[in-house]
DNA sequence: CTGTTAGCGCTTTCAT
DNA sequence: ATGAAAGCGCTAACAG
């Protein structure tokens, strides 16, 4: 590194770290005074507040301790994002970090703090949850039985949940999934024979599986399960048989995970002719294995994505538009108290190249 | 949503939220016997933890207050991490990511919160970080001048900076930029009569712009600079000009940003026969940017990235070997006062398929 | 095994 | 415009 990137004089660690009462003392005023030069400056003499400030930094106070502020006021100003998945995987994950982006608009017009909570699911999760010094906690689309939901509640703080599932103190926020995904799932099944899923996880161990006609109502993520109850009503409805539509699971939500997949589907003895996938980034891993078999969409496979993220669009997806950004903001203004304003969050099917239209 | 969505009890916003001397009174045992309970239950004994655990439950008591704990404690068992720029931008930002997912490492191991803060350049950046309840601060690649930097120091604790720049009392984490620059940049011009740099932000405004042999060493961010100067003294030892060659800059390392600087790149007067990326990301907007307008990709286009992302090796690019999520877990060790381990940061150069073998 | 004491650093409330 | 008192909820240190 160049010559102009010196760090690293030794920390002194022997200096005690100053409080207000320390400032207040070598300034000769009262720890109030101090006190209120930082937070209503406007109180305060214009020379005693010099005084304050000067005697601060030379001292190297740094300001009032956020520790010592939120428990005399009660508040933490921060907000929990209990993510039920490795934080490694969540930020590969784009639907993840999109809701992310929301609840963090929020947080930063307001001044608030995110604090990020990965779970284990380990049986410590509780205590993360509970140790975590925040007012409230949104919560990312999780399974039913997380321990952390339980923990939430028990916490008596203001939450919002994304997806599912709900609890009795909390907002629910969610696109009707079920609907959604009967909508998208027959643009690509009405011509279909042979259907196949591309799901999230439907078991808290997040294991990759290939499943024929999986008993839907054992999935444990609710937004999972739902979509599934969708996809089976839109293959019903065309005269199919859930019995035989094969669902392959991935263990996230990434591109690398979804090559995988789409490469077991359509390896396997099982030909589908539709594939619905639950995210764009699964989808669009399935175009491309399907590519590199040069097999003709829509004509040899018919495909839907969810989200319509932008690369939706560049690969002609049909998929379900739904704004996860604005349900991540939307979470963080119920768990505020804001109006709830979006209580209903609305979707739509985009119909593109991936499918054929529908009679 | 379905029914089968339920889970909780009800919430009595009336009651008081309950504290140790709520829960140690009605169990008729003095608060400390509570504290121990829940902080070292193998202290109680048996009957007596059962009864405060009960008496707990029954009276919705949730645990130790965090805040309260943390102040006691004198530890608040979370740590910032302090990035440059827009949440939105940064869980866009491949690299960015990586390095998350090794601060995340390390906190999920030892149990940390992750508090993110993202700084807006407006004046409040010094409070958002002095006002986080932290024990330490990891900062993101920044700018020398960054506000949040003095906060950093002001605040007394400890801290790791990644890329740069350093302080005095902090640890700072990276490879070595401007030498690998220097190695990677020569694959590329050795053989090149016009390169061009697409290059990540120079000033803090981080308005994409297309400038000509600019002065380096105005350059806001110590990474940016680090590499343009390698890059420069690859060209020089190429026996070529700086003042000829021309920086592109991209507002934020996204995929969008790259396609529009790329495109800029590659239409304008200027015909560069090589280009280098300070990202693969950056570098295969280039590579399809190439290969839209037909351009044959090493002979018309020398092209060369960073990072070695999987997505490097998918399009053969010639580029930096570093790993970030090493250096986010670095960053975190050495803030928590662990051995430094790896205050030597390696890195390689990758040769592939988007440059021609030097002689 | 359980309890007492004494604050952690700050700010709300109420004086002056 | 400044200050005194009180205590937020908890736990280290030290009894017993």
């Amino acid at each position: 590194m160049g010559s102009d990137d010196r760090a690293g004089t030794a920390h002194d660690d022997s200096a005690e770290r100053p409080t207000m009462a320390t400032v207040a003392e070598a300034a000769g005023v009262s720890p109030m005074t101090v006190s209120y030069t930082f937070n209503q400056p406007a109180r305060v003499a214009r020379a005693t507040r010099q005084l304050v400030l000067e005697t601060a930094h030379r001292l190297g106070y740094g300001g009032p301790n956020p520790t010592a502020r939120a428990l005399r006021r009660g508040r933490n100003d921060a907000i929990a994002v209990v993510l039920g998945e490795p934080l490694a995987y969540a930020f590969d994950d784009g639907q993840a970090t999109r809701f992310l982006a929301g609840v963090a608009d929020v947080c930063t017009e307001r001044g608030l703090g995110i604090v990020l909570l990965p779970m284990q699911n380990d049986g410590h999760d509780r205590r993360r949850i509970l140790d975590a010094a925040v007012d409230g906690y949104v919560i990312w689309t999780t399974s039913d039985e997380a321990p952390a939901l339980e923990a939430v509640v028990a916490s008596g703080l203001p939450h919002a949940i994304h997806g599912g599932p709900a609890t009795s103190t909390g907002t629910l926020v969610t696109i009707d999934n079920q609907a959604a995904a009967t909508a998208v799932g027959l643009e690509a099944v009405h011509d279909a024979k042979q259907p196949a899923v591309l799901s999230f996880p439907i078991e808290v161990e997040r294991r990759p599986q290939v499943l024929r006609g999986p008993a839907i109502e054992e999935a444990s993520f609710p937004v999972a399960r739902h979509r599934l109850l969708g996809y089976r009503a839109a293959c019903e409805r065309a005269g199919l048989s859930w019995q035989d539509v094969v669902v392959a699971t991935v263990p996230a939500n990434t591109p690398t995970a979804a090559a995988d997949a789409a490469d077991d589907l359509l390896s396997g003895d099982f030909r589908p002719d539709a594939i619905l996938a639950m995210s764009d980034t699964l989808a669009i891993e399935v175009v491309r294995a399907a590519a590199a078999r040069s097999m003709s969409i829509p004509t040899d496979l018919r495909i839907t994505g969810w989200d319509d993220t932008p690369e939706a669009d560049t690969y002609g997806l049909t998929t379900v538009r739904q704004d996860l950004r604005m349900q991540g903001a939307a979470c963080a203004h119920a768990l505020l108290g804001d109006p709830p304003g979006v209580e209903v969050v609305t979707w739509s099917v985009i119909v593109r190249r991936t499918t054929r239209p529908r009679p």
